[in-house]
DNA sequence: CAACTGTATTTGAACGATCAAAAGAGATAG
DNA sequence: CTATCTCTTTTGATCGTTCAAATACAGTTG
């Protein structure tokens, strides 16, 4: 066994040149067929495997994307992203590309890092989480037509996604809690509290549109405003909320995010021994399914599987190519579990 | 503005040769002072970044390293392997290497990955989580003399961990369970259960034991037997397990994770209401948090800064030297909450 | 038969860095 | 004055691939 096989050296043992056997992997039509099956013979036999440097010094292009790593904050909704960090990574590499990481305190020291790593060029592009409008990011990125996917829309102030200049992917959230609240308006609900954050996250008050708009007929506009609560996302927070929901006569409540539902689920249960609790997260992370808690799931393995389709449209593409920019906004599922954590009796329904 | 700068293109405009520019980069000894001063001016008013493919190409090394992210579990669990994947990127960053992801769905799979990510020589080494003794993969690496290192001891048979052929860093487990278990000794607790996994993995047993240890005085070894309780991870199974425990008198309980703790908490709440709950998880993830339960707490950044300095000796080295295999155990916190739920008040001690 | 067509393959240069060795400039010594 | 040594800088080759253009060859065509 003498050293790693290169185009060189497979081209001599064939009596071909380099070129035609590099053709043979990248353009195969440009061949004629019999030799193309002898070059993926020896390929084969030799097990030989471009070096990417190489390829990737002449076509200035790794098959590498970039991905931030979010400080760990709470970790309760972290684990979202790392299902969706997760997916991606396997969307990428069926596609012959790979996840870079790289870890950034703010937007500022993120974008120094971008220009670091674009400037020794490895790598291809982006896939960004949670932006918001006037993004500097964004707005860097695009600025130097670096290619570009954000899992989250930019929410911008218009409420009009349509001069959004980047392609995004997100998840309906108002869809979810839409049905979250029909679902509980179908179980007898009636006065179905929201626990959200204050207002003014993007998020935040898409989550809560989509509950107000499920009550626009059952609830007059003042128990709307009653009945729906923003506090700062946590455990605690969320039983504070819940008690004051619970003293405004709520029996129900939907949540933007397990963190509340959590705290609230002990509080409902606090005030209604025995009934199993009638409350709704979101995120379906590992703790709603541990306690017990429906919670409405983002569908983040679609939405990876979504981003990589738009990457590899901009990224394989003809290189001059103008590619549209796409928006997709994927439905979330609700989950529904026993409501009364770990150790109630199921629902009896 | 023209094209991005190069060695050759500063070399020019400084009057120098490619090498001595690249030499102020590289080995600033070998060149005069002022000559230095002047190429680190330049570089620094041109913004020159090398170019990491070229360099790669010719060094073969490529300052990445591989990480398999493990296929999401219960997600309880996985959010330790996150705090330790952003811990791992940012230390590494420092360095400047960068972590690439891929995903593999068992050992097979990743091991074929290796391959993979060699042959195209774009990983300088491997992070590796998880390994247990004659696993195939560390293996496969110290056969190549591929650089890795370890978050986890191979737990070997023989126990012994001297004639270990790679280096890890760990946590120590036992050391943790012991301290637990010697806090609730202190709190009047006699009667103290352990509620683990069934016996056989090096984890859960090196758990175990350190909860045995600390109670050889205080228990016969009946009494031991009878308090260790061993059920498959999950919340469920710890509520079952705990109620056994009960049985049997346990009047506090130390859990080898955190899920187990979850439904063991719960079960002692409902046993013994009022009370706050003696119960201590392992962990210490959000939902230990969340649910204010005490949890032993896994110094994952500290770990990952370990690994990171292992893996730089050994990369950064000379190449012809022999770096030592070096194992640390690192010792984990006891992290002490109410234990009670969220809503429970805290403890009067 | 010369001129054109199209297909299949080859050649030389380039990508941007580092390695290995040579060369130039001073200083010191014999 | 030459030889030797040290310090600094330069030269030429090389890593393994792809690009752009050239070449070879067979088949048409007028």
């Amino acid at each position: 066994m003498t050293s790693r096989p290169t185009l060189a050296s497979l081209a001599e043992q064939l009596g071909l040149s380099r070129q035609t056997v590099s053709n043979a992997i990248n353009a195969p039509e440009r061949v004629k067929p019999e030799t193309l099956r002898r070059v993926n013979d020896t390929i084969a036999a030799t097990g030989y495997r471009p070096n990417a440097a190489a390829r990737q010094l002449r076509t200035r292009r790794s098959r590498n994307l970039g991905f931030r790593l979010m400080p760990v904050e709470d970790g309760i909704n972290g684990a979202i992203l790392d299902r969706f960090l997760h997916s991606l990574t396997e969307n990428l590499q069926e596609h012959g590309y790979r996840v870079t990481l790289f870890a950034a305190r703010d937007d500022e020291a993120e974008i120094r890092s971008y220009d670091e790593l674009l400037e020794t060029s490895d790598l291809d592009g982006f896939v960004l989480a949670g932006t918001h409008h006037g993004d500097a990011r964004s707005d860097w990125l695009l600025a130097r037509s670096v290619p570009f996917v954000t899992f989250g829309r930019p929410w911008n102030v218009s409420g009009d996604d349509k001069d959004c200049a980047h392609s995004w992917v997100d998840v309906d959230g108002r869809a979810g809690t839409a049905e979250a609240t029909n679902y509980l308006l179908g179980r007898g609900h009636r006065r179905i509290g929201f626990l959200g954050w204050p207002a003014g996250s993007g998020v935040g008050d898409d989550r809560r549109a989509g509950w107000a708009s499920a009550l626009d007929e059952a609830l007059t506009p003042a128990d709307l405003d009653a009945l729906s609560v923003g506090v700062p996302d946590g455990t605690r927070q969320g039983a504070e909320g819940a008690r004051l929901l619970l003293e405004r006569g709520a029996t129900a409540v939907v949540c933007a995010s397990d963190s509340l539902a959590l705290g609230a689920s002990e509080q409902f249960r606090a005030a209604t021994p025995g009934n199993p609790a009638a409350v709704i997260g979101f995120d379906d992370t590992p703790v709603a399914a541990a306690m017990g808690l429906s919670s409405v799931a983002q569908p983040v393995e679609q939405a990876a599987k979504e981003i990589v389709d738009i990457m590899r449209h901009v990224l394989d593409g003809a290189p001059d190519e103008q590619v549209p920019v796409t928006h997709r906004l994927l439905k979330p599922r609700l989950v529904l579990r026993d409501g009364g954590g770990p150790l109630a009796s199921p629902l009896s329904s």
